[in-house]
Parts: C-alpha cells; sequence; structure tokens
DNA sequence: TAATATATTTAAGTATACTTAAATTTAAAA
DNA sequence: TTTTAAATTTAAGTATACTTAAATATATTA
C-alpha cells in the first residue's frame, strides 16, 4: 500500500502546527502545495484511519497514534539527511529534497542500521531534533533568532531552518555553519539589515535572513 | 509525477524479456503479481508513452526510448544493492527488496555520488551486471547453471539467481559466495540433486538450488 | 448586529493503477 | 480442420489523491 500522500501530511502537521498543537488545514494546504479541497479530503482519511483529531470546521490535532506515526517519519526524514550529508558527502541545501524522497521507502531495519552507522546523531544537518527509536527528542538549547540580537552581542549557530535551498546555500557561502559564533557589529535602521562578523570576515545580512538562524545567547 | 509502477514494468520488460527481446504479458503478470487486465491495461500506456513497441495480441518490445529508461532502473536497483551491501552493512538476501523500494525515489545525482563512493562497481552483490551512466554493460564471463556440471568438476560462482530471499539465505548459510569455487562430488540419479565441496566442507544441494547458481567452469 | 472577508467544505470531475468477470483472439490437440 | 485450451483484451467497477467551482461556515470590521 502506498502512503506517501498521508505521510506528507502527518509530517506537515507534525511540524507546522502551533504550540497548542494545532493548525490550520489553510497552512497545511500551502506548505504542501496543493488544494484546500485536497487538504479537507485528507483530513476526513485521517481522521478515519485515528491519525488526528478532527470535525469539519473546527481545529485540527494529532492523535497519540498519529502523533507517534509522524515523528517516525520526522526521524526518517532526518536520519536520511544525516547520512547523506555525512556517509554520502551532499550538501546541506542537497539532503532536504533527497531525503524527502528516500523517507517513505525505508524499512525499520535499514533506518535503525543507518543509525547505528551515524553513533545515533541527536541532530541533523540543519539542527533540527531526530526523534529515537522510543520516540524520545533530545534535550534542545534554547535559542532566540539572529535578528533579535543587539550590536555587540554574539550567539553561536544552533539550528537554522531547512525550506529554501537558496537561503542555505548562501549562508553556507558567506560561512555560517551549526555551532559557529556570530557577533552583530552593527544593526541598520533603514532595513534592520545587520552587520555580522563570522570567522574573522564581516558581513551584511537582511532581517529576513537572520530571522531565519537560530542561536544561543552568549 | 509518480512513475512507480511504470517503472517496475519497464524493468520487469528488460529483465525477463527472451534472447529475442520479446516477452509475454502473462510472464510480467507473474512477476509483478498483478493481474492480466492490469497488464493488458498498462501495456497500452507505455505504448503510448513509446516506451514499448506492442499491438494487441501481438508481441512486446522495448523501444529504444524504452530500453533506456529500463536500463537506468535497473542501474539504480543494482548501485543500491552495492551500496546497501558494502556500506550499511545489509546482508545477501535484505539488499533487493530494500533497493526495490529505493529505485524509484533516487535522483541522478545522489546515484552517481553513490556509485563514486563505491568506485563504479560493474556487477551487484548476485553478480548481476550494472549498466554505467551511458548504458554500457561490463564485459560478462560465460557461465553455466552448476546443475549441468558432472561429478568431478568445479566451477567458480559468478552469478545467482535474487528473486527468493530464502535461497540466498540457504545458499549463504552454507558458505556458497561469489567468486568461490565448488567442486562436485557426486549426482545423484534418483533426483539429480548433488553433492558438492565449498570450502573444504561437503553439502547435498537440490537440482533446484543448483539450477540457480551460475559458475564458471574451470 | 449586519456586512464583508476569509477559511473550509462539498460537489463534480480527472488521472492512475488496480480488481473480477466476460469476451475475444491465438495456439495446440484431436 | 474443427475443437479445445491458453493467453490476452475489454468492460465495468473500486480506491486514492488530486483539480476547479460553488456553497457554506466562521471571523473580522464597520
Amino acid at each position: 500500500m502506498n502512503n506517501i500522500s498521508k505521510e506528507d501530511y502527518l509530517s506537515a502537521i507534525y511540524k507546522y502546527r502551533n504550540k497548542n498543537g494545532e493548525i490550520k488545514a489553510n497552512l497545511i494546504a500551502e506548505k504542501l502545495q496543493v488544494s484546500n479541497a485536497a487538504v479537507s479530503d485528507m483530513l476526513k482519511k485521517l481522521s478515519n484511519d485515528g491519525h488526528i483529531k478532527y470535525e469539519p470546521y473546527k481545529g485540527i490535532k494529532l492523535t497519540v497514534n498519529g502523533e507517534e506515526y509522524a515523528k517516525k517519519m520526522v526521524r526518517r526524514h532526518r536520519i536520511w539527511e544525516v547520512f547523506l550529508h555525512q556517509v554520502v558527502g551532499l550538501k546541506w541545501d542537497e539532503v532536504h529534497d533527497e531525503a524527502h524522497k528516500l523517507e517513505h521507502s525505508t524499512s525499520d531495519k535499514l533506518l535503525n542500521k543507518m543509525e547505528e552507522m551515524l553513533d545515533f546523531p541527536e541532530f541533523d544537518p540543519h539542527g533540527d531534533p531526530i526523534p529515537s527509536k522510543d520516540g524520545s527528542l533530545p534535550q534542545q538549547k534554547k535559542t532566540v533568532p539572529l535578528s533579535i540580537l543587539k550590536e555587540g552581542q554574539t550567539g553561536k549557530v544552533i539550528r537554522v531552518n531547512d525550506f529554501d535551498n537558496s537561503f542555505l546555500q548562501y549562508i553556507s557561502k558567506i560561512g555560517i555553519k551549526l555551532d559557529k559564533d556570530i557577533t552583530v557589529k552593527d544593526v541598520l535602521n533603514f532595513d534592520r539589515s545587520m552587520l555580522v562578523s563570522v570567522e574573522k570576515k564581516e558581513i551584511n545580512i537582511s532581517n529576513t535572513i537572520a530571522a531565519n538562524i537560530f542561536v544561543e545567547e552568549k
């Protein structure tokens, strides 16, 4: 049986729901690039399957069962990302799309073998946490978007948003990587872009770029 | 777009067609475990796509285009097999099923990277040839089924059929691997089973087992 | 609170890839 | 050559996952 679509919907719900565990149908449609009607259809199916709690026009929440399934997919995705990055040598900005295709066709046996090979990684190449076999998540550091730092402050890169390859390519090119220290040298009132120093180089980055980089304040 | 089924049909046609390049709809249905009606349907689609030459009730043959596509899929499958065996450490009898699932979701970039990592392997773990990027096949040794060897003859294992995992598990357990020498000690008239020696051990194997092991006569 | 805007669902229709059962064509046997 | 058997195709129907357009429900604003 082919569960690719269902798995994508569950992953998206898990990934994009708010702090209360809720998500709007709208957002799912946007993230998956399908019509609202398609989402509405699928929500009914996921509800029948017991993966989500949902009544038409009301909120959407994962059930325990659905959360388990979603976490399993996120785990698959992120372990593939680490594997493709570390073992196969794909770049930061290449792993997401490849992992997304492979995650639906991976047995537990293969996944666990890869995880073991990688010595049980806790975070993927973008700093996102990897659920373990039993569903638990690693301790995550408290982070803030780089964009809120003030002149003179320094932060260590802990996580970056992974949904745009050109963003990843760009920050990679200017030397920004996980664990690197970034110091804010100046913030322009004009457009809230900032001059930062990374590895002794100084560069100007837009507010949008900075908002997608998450750092631990030092 | 999702081409999993089409890719499976093309692979099957490539793999199971006879020396004249022809195949019966029947055989496709059997190998893919679908109804004859489904095969008939799909043949029409593949024909429209220009992948096969086919007229109802007549023979089925790959076009140049279809052969290219099929070879590409076989290449994907076999490179995954080598990768899963050598890099991930999956067993002989595990790689086929995993590779089959992954082959449909692999970009050329990823595949070529894996191929390079493996130093351009020419044969998969069962001894089947891997088409290169340009579609060429490696030189294959002339082989015969082990079952036709006579008492006293020795053959080197070059290839084994990969369609049954329990067969692979079994011959693996009794020490039969690629490149191993097998000497026929005795052939029983009763059921045409044979007593063979591998690695100094003597074992009796059925005619069916022997028919699925291909050796180079020495 | 009524009007309007936004979000969501329903309705109708499409494409893909199957199924079983019946019909047809081709091949083999009498 | 006719009959029978085997292979193949057609017909009708199912499930999944989409689409656009219309209808309906909820939220926001005047």
